[in-house]
DNA sequence: ACCTGTGAAGCTGTTCACAGCA
DNA sequence: TGCTGTGAACAGCTTCACAGGT
């Protein structure tokens, strides 16, 4: 057994606790530029609007990063929680589509700032290549195969109209992409070795509703019962 | 009992549920477009990637809208989709920020054609201000209150820059908002009885590149093991 | 024969409550 | 005393497998 690496623990991460990761993380970054040192489970969890048992088995999953009586140092657990979610290596991002949706996407600060670099920034329409975007040239949706493998893309965005999202996705696969983030209003074929996360808004929206209707059927229920 | 009303069935629908809901809903609406008359429920839970027992169980929740034998009546079930999750009403959407992704969210065809209408588009930077996307003028966010009021604004949606975004929210609240869709890297403080739900771009990036690196470390640890 | 609706089993995630350490 | 780390109980979700209609 080679031993030059501190033990990483165990890979078996709960997934709920991997989506959690990332809030702390950034929870602490925000700790970090306040200059404060140390954090309870806690206080942590209050500003990350969790249950603080919760906060300390998610993080016990990590290792034991904490001090019994006093808490957790900031710093130190930024630094794991970063290693943990893969932040410590940078990761070539591709985004094809540079309609709206894929020109805020390129604006938006959080990608640069925490290890995603975007390699393109890629469009099918004609008019739309060449443009300047956030520091970037839209190229041409042709070029996709080759910038996965020149630049060594390994997450794919997918910000295209929802017919065109299948096959940008293919592609992205075939040359060898295992991890897409799909904007698009449509569910992606993939082989079960890639890795797919879906953002919808309009489905959110709906959830939204739902939770409204019920509300006010409620308060209409109220009225009527009481 | 009054008993005009057809049963509505149970409200406890679980959350599970609910967030599965609208995928039903647009391949429902993709079979009906393309004259699709019925559907099994392995059919549509293929189409919409999850199993078919699940699939059942969540329409189970609506009510016994299936013919065994046969499968769902399509139109039917996008109907009775749609009531359940509120669609047959309108709902009217406030979009606060209308940088780049305010102005994608304004342009998504999605939002207008199921039972949402974006009410105003707003934005606190004065140059912003008068500029015309998708068919709406973009006002200042002082009016924010007198939209919610005189619009009947039942969602408000937060595409702010993340310092902002708490105190839209509070003035949402105030002017008594009570469904909030939020896009800023901020947890907010919200009264319980206000519903929220954030999606955040980088997160979703962040739990990728989780994944992409559990990938890459189970390769090295199978070239050394095997 | 076919397909829905659902009890039952199993699994994942949450919360409680406290032992154990600083 | 204060706070972490965690067993144990609990709650919610998924999956199986099949009874029960058509």
């Amino acid at each position: 057994m080679t031993s030059s690496t501190p033990p990483p623990k165990d890979r078996g991460i709960p997934e709920a606790t991997v989506a959690r990761l990332p809030v702390y993380l950034r929870a602490l970054q925000s700790l970090t530029e306040r200059g404060i040192p140390t954090i309870s489970s806690e206080d942590l969890a209050a500003t990350t609007g969790v249950n603080s048992a919760k906060l300390r088995k998610d993080l016990s999953h990590l290792g034991s990063y904490g001090t019994r009586g006093v808490g957790y140092d900031v710093e130190y657990l930024v630094y794991q929680v970063s290693r943990e979610l893969g932040l410590t290596q940078d990761w070539c991002v591709a985004i094809i589509g540079a309609g709206n949706l894929g020109r805020a996407l390129a604006n938006y600060g959080g990608f640069g700032s925490r290890g995603f670099r975007i390699a393109a920034l890629l469009d099918a329409d004609p008019d739309v290549v060449g443009l300047g975007v956030a520091g970037l040239t839209v190229r041409h949706t042709d070029i996709l195969e080759d910038v996965v493998v020149d630049e060594g893309v390994s997450i794919g965005v997918i910000a295209t109209p929802a017919a065109a999202a299948q096959g940008v996705c293919d592609r992205f696969v075939r040359a060898g992409v295992t991890s897409v983030l799909n904007f698009a209003p449509v569910v992606l074929n993939v082989p079960p070795t890639v890795d797919v996360r879906k953002v919808d808004l309009s489905i959110e929206l709906q959830i939204l509703a739902f939770h409204a209707q019920r509300k006010a059927d409620g308060n209409r229920l109220g009225l009527l019962d009481g």
